[in-house]
RNA sequence: GAGCGCGUAGCUCAGCCGGUAGAGCAACUGACUUUUAAUCAGUGGGUCGUGGGUUCGAGUCCCACCGCGCUCACCA
């Protein structure tokens, strides 16, 4: 139970769009609230799908818990697949199979992936696994079934009925063309089954019909506006579906802005109050400039959850709505550890607080508990960073999880994937990230005759110490034979009995040659948790130049 | 043209209901008994875009201006 003064005074974004509903309730005396978000079903769910619904979740969440759950809520995700084909989208197979269906409804065009009884279906299935695969709560509505089951019926006829005043909302937004020939009413052909754009002639309030004529046969047809036989045109549609079911809450992208307002105006034409609304911003591209589908500079949801987590994207959404963010890659890590922040911070705060941490928001108010590693002393632990993570397998230099657990429990001892489960699947994804970002960036090199020969005393050394998990041991090899090759004449730096130091160049040539990179690990650690052999065996791939050949490769497979 | 947003440390950004500016990274110093990754401790660094206003007090509220970005004006 939350203090009411807190709830009052709780000044998060969900709870300021959650007052708003609170406010619409005694003003309008209903006795639910029916969130709506939207989705075109033309192309399959993606990243602004899921943040629109996460967001519109933490609203509904927080009204329930300002209005402690005695008014019942809902979530519909109504998919418009009534919507004409426009074009053939080019990421479906059997694209010819589309382009006979064009300019007929989303559900009356046939399934290019031959799983659905149409392309609409199949895109409304895709989108509720989508949804599922998260967990939302939310009812399915598909635009096909409400048009043809009468649920719109008496608000269509109601539009028919303030036609002109429709018409006078809309006309003055339109280019003077499209003035000519608007109307918000698009038929079915009888015949074609095509969602017509055309004129219409007469129409008749009592019948609850339309007249139009098919501009290629001049033929006239008279068609009723309910049961499916037409739709509205978009912005006539979203205020005819707030107002049929009754719709108090939808946000909506800033490109929508305007869209939103004719709608409103529409709503009220039509002897309703539009909902309550919220414009959220777009998203950026890498360099900050506007995402274009067609660049695909845009992030998918999946490129996204190979290297981050679901709450990190959670986080993401959660954050500043209102502002325009960059999506990109580089932004995933530092999200996955301020969550982890969030989450370890949750526990400690007072009310207030935790109704403003973000976690309170992504986890319906029940945040789990956060996993944390032993600090040494007697406190409670602390979490292990994700940045530190992708340091830790950048170290390891290696794309299995267990050698970079070897390197975690060297850190964090007495910690397993059994006891953080969590913590290794972001192992898992800092692994992708090595394999993704940091592995690209590594330039192998060969080695000269000098360093050869260092590399061949190195190996040879080590074959006595076959075995040998002793870091220390393991550096004062790597030390000796560094001395040897590279000795540090300068008398700047000596070991530890007074003979002469060792060159940093020793250290960049294993690290460039065998790491592909110019900074690695203390060395001695690495063989001792990457084991005496496979260095040897990393040391002989180096000499033959396979280290070198693997790597270029790896990188024209990757093209 | 209309609308939305942004301008705070070298970079990326936090700054809730106005109360003398914070984090991460980068830089620098030190510790970890041998100049390397990591880790830990510490240091330096900001006219808060500009100009006004409200106020005892403004990064925060109001107005104007400058700069930058995006969106809409055809389709959903």
């Amino acid at each position: 139970m939350i203090d009411p003064e807190t709830l009052r005074t709780a000044n998060a974004w969900p709870f300021e769009e959650a007052r708003k509903l609170v406010a619409r309730l005694e003003r309008t005396g209903k006795s639910e609230i029916l969130f709506e978000t939207g989705y075109g079903p033309s192309g399959l769910p993606h990243i602004g799908t899921f943040g629109e619904v996460a967001r519109t979740s933490m609203v509904r969440h927080a009204f329930r818990v300002l209005t402690e759950d005695r008014v019942p809520t809902r979530l519909v995700a109504f998919s418009d697949d009534m919507d004409g084909l426009r074009k053939v989208p080019d990421n479906v197979p059997n694209r010819e199979l589309l382009a006979g269906a064009l300019n007929r409804p989303l559900t009356a065009v046939p399934d290019p992936f031959g799983t659905h009884e149409s392309f609409g279906h199949h895109n409304n299935a895709r989108l509720r696994a989508f949804l599922d695969r998260f967990g939302f709560d939310y009812e399915f509505l598909s635009a096909t079934d409400c048009y043809r089951s009468g649920r719109f019926d008496e608000t269509l006829l109601a539009v028919l009925e303030r036609y002109d005043a429709v018409m006078a909302i809309m006309l003055p937004t339109l280019g003077p063309e499209r003035r000519q020939t608007y109307s918000p009413f698009l038929p079915l052909h009888p015949v074609t089954g095509h969602v017509m754009q055309v004129a219409i002639e007469e129409r008749n309030v009592a019948a609850g019909t339309i007249v139009w004529r098919d501009p290629a046969t001049g033929e006239r047809h008279e068609t009723p506006v309910t049961g499916g036989h037409a739709k509205l045109q978009w912005k006539p549609d979203w205020a005819m579906r707030w107002v049929a079911l009754g719709v108090d809450y939808e946000m909506a992208g800033k490109d929508l802005i305007d869209s939103v307002k004719v709608s409103g105006q529409i709503a009220r034409a039509l002897g309703a109050e539009p909902p309550e609304g919220f414009n959220y911003e777009l998203f950026l591209d890498e360099a900050g400039g506007k995402i274009s589908k067609s660049k695909g500079n845009g992030l998918t949801i999946d490129e996204w959850l190979a290297y981050g987590t679901p709450e990190s994207l959670s986080l993401f959404m959660y954050n500043k709505p209102r502002e325009a963010k960059r999506l990109h890659f580089d932004v995933i890590p530092r999200h996955v550890d301020d969550y982890l922040t969030f989450l370890e911070k949750y526990p400690g705060q007072e009310g207030r607080l935790q109704l403003g941490n973000p976690v309170w928001h992504i986890h319906g108010g029940r945040p789990p508990e956060a996993e944390l590693i032993p600090s040494g002393g007697n406190g409670p632990g602390t979490t292990l960073s994700f940045s530190m993570l992708l340091n830790l397998v950048a170290v390891a230099n290696s794309e299995d999880p267990a050698v970079l657990w070897g390197f975690i429990r060297r850190y964090a001892p007495g910690v397993s994937p059994q006891t953080h489960p969590r913590l290794d699947r972001l192992a898992g994804h800092a692994v992708r990230y090595f394999r993704d970002f940091v592995r690209p960036a590594k330039t192998y090199r060969l080695a000269d005759e000098r360093e050869a020969a260092a590399l061949r005393d190195l190996d040879a050394a080590l074959a006595g110490h076959m075995g040998s998990t002793d870091a220390e041991a393991l550096q004062a090899v790597v030390y000796e034979v560094g001395r040897t090759h590279f000795p540090d004449t300068s008398g700047k730096s000596k070991s530890p009995d007074g003979r002469p130091g060792v060159l940093q160049t020793w250290f960049a040539t294993i690290y460039q040659i065998l790491l592909g990179q110019d900074r690695g690990p203390r060395f001695g650690s690495f063989i001792a948790l990457y084991g005496v052999a496979e260095t040897r065996a990393l040391i002989a791939k180096a000499l033959a130049g396979d280290l070198l050949r693997e790597h270029e490769a790896f990188l024209a497979e990757r093209r």
